[in-house]
RNA sequence: GCCCCUGUAGCUCAGACGGAUAGAGCGACGGAUUCCUAAUCCGCAGGCCCCGAGUUCGAAUCUCGGCAGGGGCACCA
């Protein structure tokens, strides 16, 4: 319907322009938007008023030539009103919102697709904790607004590849390994001190347990720096195994696991160094190596081979990156805690040197989780082992309403999540309202067809009966949600979509009280289980982008 | 000190590319169920859009300067 306005009123531009009544040229974007008022008619239009810059005149004046100019074939308006400082309000004719219904029938499961990213292949990595501990409440937001944001980039037509970046290598593993050995000998009878940066929590002494058991005390008389790898390895591939268990039961899946290891393979990150060293991107200065990262507008220079010859996370990072550009994503997308973001400038940098267009790197930035049991904040640190983990969330909270709470607010905004509160007034959760909508409609379809009614479709049904100011609502948000879908791609902001359904689902609630669907007027009746149907299908769709279940019964 | 995010109703938050009288949920208060699920609905109340300038026909939205909260400023990841 916007679409088609929009077109009219292109139309209508031009051919005031070909009459010399308006000068060029006409506006690459018009705006035609849904009404909050109904004084002001269904849609509106302030095109009048930006053109009135350009021409010099009274954009009320404007609004008159292009109302006038309006041609309208199919009759798809009742009038088009001039009003305020030169809105051009248009009020469309009953029946001709019904119309938008039948894309709807015709789409079924894939109304809100689109094509628009024509096949484009984009990467999304999120999440990415490094196998160092389970994963907690904090990893939680980004898995989801990670899983939802491939899921909504999918359906606008983009080719998405969904990537955890596994941080293998390195220091924290190193100590991961170490914490596992010192409890090992602490099981064994030997009194150890744990040094800082050493992992405590109980995981750490059951993977010890569990390796004693395998293997025995065979390495209670090993040098520690020659046994701490296979410490390492055994706990980090325990540890990724339960992540992988974890995000499964959240419903969070990916393409690729990829191993920051890989990049090391046949020097790999060394060649690639080697080569920005020529190009002059790297430079030595005492015993270390550092990436030009100020030429691209960081702040400083950036370490990337230390003193003592260890690569740091970045120059794997660079080598990661440009992996994946190697791989032909033309976008690709890092979803980073809220505490990164002052890697951003040094990433960008890197994707630049390599190449490639500042804008090929998009980062998102999840604000941290601020986690409260009973309104008083828990401590969180995975060293020390005080943390919830996801598992435990999704046990408690269950996995529909955890996802659904992670995607009520912006990215960007910080978020309280009291498990308590969650817990004891989950029955309250807004999840529950949008699927309550959902149960109610399958119960309205199952008692039509106790009653020998099926669901019609919509060369089935007179559409223009449904003309109550409620039915017309309910149909211009349906019509709205392949837009909702596009702007939550656009703008990489999966909490659209909650929104979008809380408005939904209250007009349903309410028109579903108002109004019986089933009655004594077969026409009426079925024209009214068409229309549910319509939103059936849009609830259904939009949860499953959003990865929550649609109930049939609550 | 510098950088990023946030600041909107009692609380938690939306607010599209600058548009008309700034919205929702929760909470408070008052109502609705012989009828497709009351996990619902209806009504009522609640505002210095943090403050101050600027841009313009028009600013919660854009610019600049402040204030407050959070985060970041590693040869950690």
């Amino acid at each position: 319907m916007k679409r088609k306005l929009t077109s009219l009123l292109e139309k209508s531009i031009q051919a005031g322009m070909d009459a010399g009544l308006l000068p060029p040229p006409v506006p690459s974007h018009i705006e035609v938007e849904l009404t909050k008022d109904p004084s002001h008619g269904d849609y509106a239009s302030n095109v009048a008023m930006l053109l009135a810059a350009q021409a010099r005149k009274n954009p009320r004046e404007i609004a008159k030539i292009l109302s006038e100019g309006i041609a309208d074939p199919e009759g798809v308006l009742e009038r088009v009103e001039i009003a305020g400082p030169g809105f051009l309000n248009f009020f469309v004719r009953g029946g001709a919102f019904a119309v938008l219904l039948e894309t709807v029938d015709r789409q079924g499961d894939l109304y809100g697709s689109s094509d628009l990213g024509r096949g484009r292949r984009i990467q999304v990595e999120f999440v990415s904790a490094n196998p160092t501990g389970p994963l907690h409440i904090g990893h939680a937001r980004g898995a989801v607004v990670g899983d939802v944001m491939a899921n909504v980039l999918t359906a606008v037509g983009h080719q998405v590849f969904r990537e955890y970046y596994i941080n293998d290598s390195g220091n924290q593993m190193n100590n991961l390994g170490e914490s596992v050995l010192l409890r090992y000998r602490e099981l064994l009878g030997e009194t150890v001190t744990f040094p800082e940066g050493c992992y405590r929590g109980d995981y750490i002494r059951d993977l010890a347990a569990e390796l004693l058991k395998r293997d025995g005390d065979r390495y209670l008389h090993e040098k520690p720096e020659e046994i701490i790898p296979l410490f390492t390895d055994y706990a980090g591939g325990a540890i990724l195994e339960g992540i992988k268990e974890d995000l499964r039961l959240f419903g969070v899946g990916f393409d690729l696991y990829f191993s920051e290891r890989e990049l090391y393979r046949d020097d790999g990150v060394g060649k690639l160094l080697r080569e920005l060293q020529e190009k002059d991107f790297i430079y030595r200065e005492g015993e270390a190596l550092w990436f030009r990262t100020t030429a691209f507008g960081d702040e400083k220079d950036r370490v990337v081979i230390r003193q003592n010859g260890d690569p740091t996370y970045f120059a794997a990072d660079i080598a990661y990156h440009r992996n994946k550009f190697l791989r032909g994503f033309e976008t690709v997308i890092d979803i980073w805690g809220a505490d990164h973001h002052g890697y951003i400038p040094r990433m960008s940098a890197a994707v630049q040197a390599l190449g490639y267009e500042k804008d090929a790197l998009k980062v998102i930035l999840v604000q941290l989780v601020n986690l409260l049991r009973d309104g008083k904040p828990v401590a969180m640190s995975t060293r020390s082992g005080e943390f919830v983990t996801l598992r435990e969330v999704v046990d408690e909270v269950g996995k529909d309403a955890a996802r659904y709470n992670f995607l009520m607010r912006r990215s960007d905004s910080h978020l309280d999540f009291d498990l308590e509160l969650a817990k004891r007034q989950s029955i309250e959760n807004p999840v529950y309202y949008v699927q309550y909508a959902h149960a109610r409609i399958c119960s309205i379809l199952r008692m039509a067809a106790e009653r020998g009614v099926d669901l019609p479709g919509f060369s089935q049904v007179d559409a223009t009966l449904l003309r109550l100011p409620e039915e017309i609502d309910l149909i211009k948000t349906i019509a709205r949600f392949p837009e909702v879908v596009e702007g939550a791609a656009r703008t990489l902001e999966p909490h659209r979509l909650t929104f979008y359904l809380n408005d939904l689902a209250a007009i349903f609630h309410s028109y579903y009280n108002k109004n019986k669907v089933l009655s004594d007027d077969g026409g009426l009746t079925a024209a009214r289980l068409f229309l549910v149907g319509c939103v059936l299908t849009v609830l259904k769709n939009a949860l499953k982008m959003l990865g929550v279940s649609a109930p049939e019964k609550m």
